[in-house]
Order: C-alpha cells, then sequence, then structure tokens
DNA sequence: TTGCTTTCTTAATGTAGTTTATTTTTTTCG
DNA sequence: CGAAAAAAATAAACTACATTAAGAAAGCAA
C-alpha cells in the first residue's frame, strides 16, 4: 500500500532503506468515504494528503454559495489546502471526496522534521512545489487567454481519465463556467469535429 | 547593491559569512532598459532574476496578438519562466522592462550546484517557491470567483505601489480585461464610493 | 422494481465585458 | 520647449457566457 507513494518519490530523489522507514513511520493511512469532508473552511490543514485510490477535490465557496473548484486529485497526487498548510493558519477551502478515497497523511510537523532529518525531501517537496506553480501558472494564463471550449479541449487532452470519472458539474466549475454552458459547448463539438 | 538581495534571505534563512560570498559569487548583475527584452517566446530562460531597482513583467502573447500579464515584479521580488527555467526547455512567455531596471541574475546552473553546496538555500528557494504557489492559486480562485470590478478593488489594496507605478493598460491586462473596461470600472468606483 | 436524487440537455432571456471608433490627456524625448 | 507617441476616457454596437426554467436521463437506495 506505501507502494504507491515509494515510486512516486523514486522519481525525483534516491533515499536509503532507513530514510524510507523513517518516512513510512510519519505518515498515517485514512480512508473518507465519497461526500465526506476532509477539510473545511476555516479549519486549519494540519495535514497533506498522498491519494492511494479515489479522487479528492479543493474548492472555494464564494459569497452566493458557488463552488469554485481549484484541484483535483486522484492517485498519485497530493492534496492540501497549501496556503493553510505552509503557514498553519485557518484556511478558506473545502476539501472533500468525489469518490470513496485511501489517502496517506503527512503532518505539516512531520514534514519540516523530515527536511531536518533528511534534506533530500525538502529537495522532493520543493520540486514538486514547482510543478505544482507552473502548472497553476499556466491555468492562469489560460484563463486569461482562451475561451472556454479552447480551455475545455485541453482540458481533456491533459486529463482524459479526468474526463470520463468526473460528473460535468465539476469539471465545468474547474473551467469557470456553468454546467449549462459546458453541456452547450459539448454539443456543438459533436457537430463541428468530423 | 547586494544588500537587498542578502535581507530578503535572511528573513527566510540564516546563512554564514562564506556562504553569503559563495552566493554573491554566483550572482551577475544586469541593467535592462525600459521596453528591453529579458526574455522572448521560444527562448530558455537560463537565469531567474532578482529585482534591485525598477520593475518586469511576464507575459504571455496570444495567437491574436493580445498580452496576458502573468506577473510584475518590483524590488525584491523574484522573477523567471518558471516553466523554462526549472525544465531548461523553451518557454513561451516574454518577459520585459516596464522600468530601467537593475537585476541579479542566478543561472539554474549556479541555483542547483548552491543546492548542493549549502541546503539551506533549497530550502530558501521551497519556501519562495510555495509562497509562489499560494498566490497563484489565489488568482486562479479570485479569477473564477469575483468580477472585474472587485478583482481590481482587491489588486489596489493588495499592491498599491503598483496602482502609482503602472499604465492603467498593464493593470487591465493582468487582470483579464480590456483597458476600455478598466476605465469605465473606475469612473463607476468614482461615482458610488462615498 | 419503484421512487428519489443527481446529472445532463435544451432554450429563452439577460448581462458583464469586448470591439471599434473618436477625442482628450499625459508622457516621452530630440 | 514642442512634436510625436502613448495612455486614458467615452460611447454605441456586439458577443461569450450566465440565469432561469423545465424536462429527460441516469444512478442509487429501499
Amino acid at each position: 500500500m506505501s507502494e504507491l507513494i515509494l515510486k512516486n518519490i523514486a522519481k525525483h530523489i534516491a533515499i536509503t532503506a532507513p530514510q524510507q522507514e523513517l518516512f513510512l513511520s510519519l505518515l498515517e493511512p485514512k480512508k473518507i468515504k465519497k461526500r465526506q469532508y476532509f477539510l473545511q473552511e476555516g479549519e486549519v490543514c494540519k495535514n497533506s494528503a498522498f491519494v492511494i485510490s479515489g479522487c479528492l477535490r479543493s474548492y472555494f465557496a464564494d459569497s452566493n454559495g458557488f463552488e469554485h473548484i481549484l484541484q483535483f486529485a486522484m492517485e498519485d497526487w497530493w492534496m492540501a489546502d497549501m496556503m493553510s498548510y505552509t503557514t498553519q493558519k485557518p484556511g478558506n477551502l473545502f476539501i472533500d471526496a468525489l469518490e470513496d478515497t485511501e489517502v496517506l497523511l503527512l503532518s505539516r510537523d512531520n514534514q519540516l522534521k523530515l527536511f531536518d532529518q533528511c534534506p533530500s525531501f525538502e529537495r522532493y517537496f520543493r520540486v514538486i512545489t514547482e510543478n505544482g506553480l507552473v502548472s497553476h501558472q499556466r491555468r492562469v494564463l489560460e484563463n486569461l487567454s482562451l475561451p472556454a471550449m479552447e480551455r475545455y479541449k485541453i482540458f481533456a487532452k491533459r486529463y482524459p481519465a479526468f474526463i470520463q470519472r468526473l460528473p460535468q458539474t465539476q469539471i465545468a466549475s474547474y473551467l469557470g463556467i456553468t454546467p449549462e454552458f459546458l453541456s452547450k459547448i459539448r454539443h456543438q463539438m459533436m457537430y463541428q469535429k468530423p
């Protein structure tokens, strides 16, 4: 069960067997049922979650009650409210499960401990964070420069698994449009593609 | 002249005098005149730039020739095309100067060397990158959830110096609206505020 | 199987923001 | 300084997307 996370780490850094054990000893497994919250607005995000199976989403609920999805996390992805996790102050995101989900938790305390005891992990999370920054920068620019249909096409190409597993409502919320308009876009695509 | 960058680093990590010297020896000063490119689309971003004085912007030029600003960098900020800088592959951003600007350059090679020779710097850049990620996540959510006038108000409150120093055209491009519409918004704000 | 809830579609109407064009104001620089 | 260029304001026509409403389809518990 911890093979997945070790494999993920091996993609970026090489660590010894005792370091692996140290790392695994700092993790805590958890199961989150579909529709169950992992984190709610106003709480401190004590843990970062590595998804073993299932799917999480993080979102912001605006003053009109509309939900805006920041991120999905399926197998092999990390999920947290980064603002709250790094500062350990109350956050304003919700995180919940779109499917029954298994995760491994790493508390911020344990993460910082890990950085001191094994600096390779500081490198691992630096690289992970660099990649996250790049993908959010790309998302900002795509939202500024592309109309909704283009953004949907790119999303579908980049994350084909998401298109199959997620309801369109969720995808629309991630793209920043209404489900009604996404439906219209998909209709248009069917009759203009070939 | 290198006081500013040492002070910035001291905010996050403590380093010895010889480490400071090592770090400074890896930096290269450069001047960039107003309207001059620091980086063009298709080039590899070899250096990250720490701004000593003046102002840089990074932007994406879409297929219709419109510019979409990703970031401004004034004194005490780092600027790079992160995608290209971290992978050392050709990027798709432009970076140029909005004012005559002085920067200190750190090449990716030197940065990685620094990480090996002084792991505290790996921590410094991890923290910087975490902060960048958080601010881009916040920007994604603000773009999804708020109308243009709210985004402008938040921008003005968060970066008061930018409002004074930058032309409205640039701010509009950062907010994702046309200069004409920003002008309209500002007119509305004048007659509804008090 | 039924009924209930969630998801998806369609369509009419409404609006935040764009486009295009013109004029005024400010900045730049020889 | 004065000319030219850039930036800002205004306004009318237009469009991508939202809102509202209603019904069809699909998933799911009992």
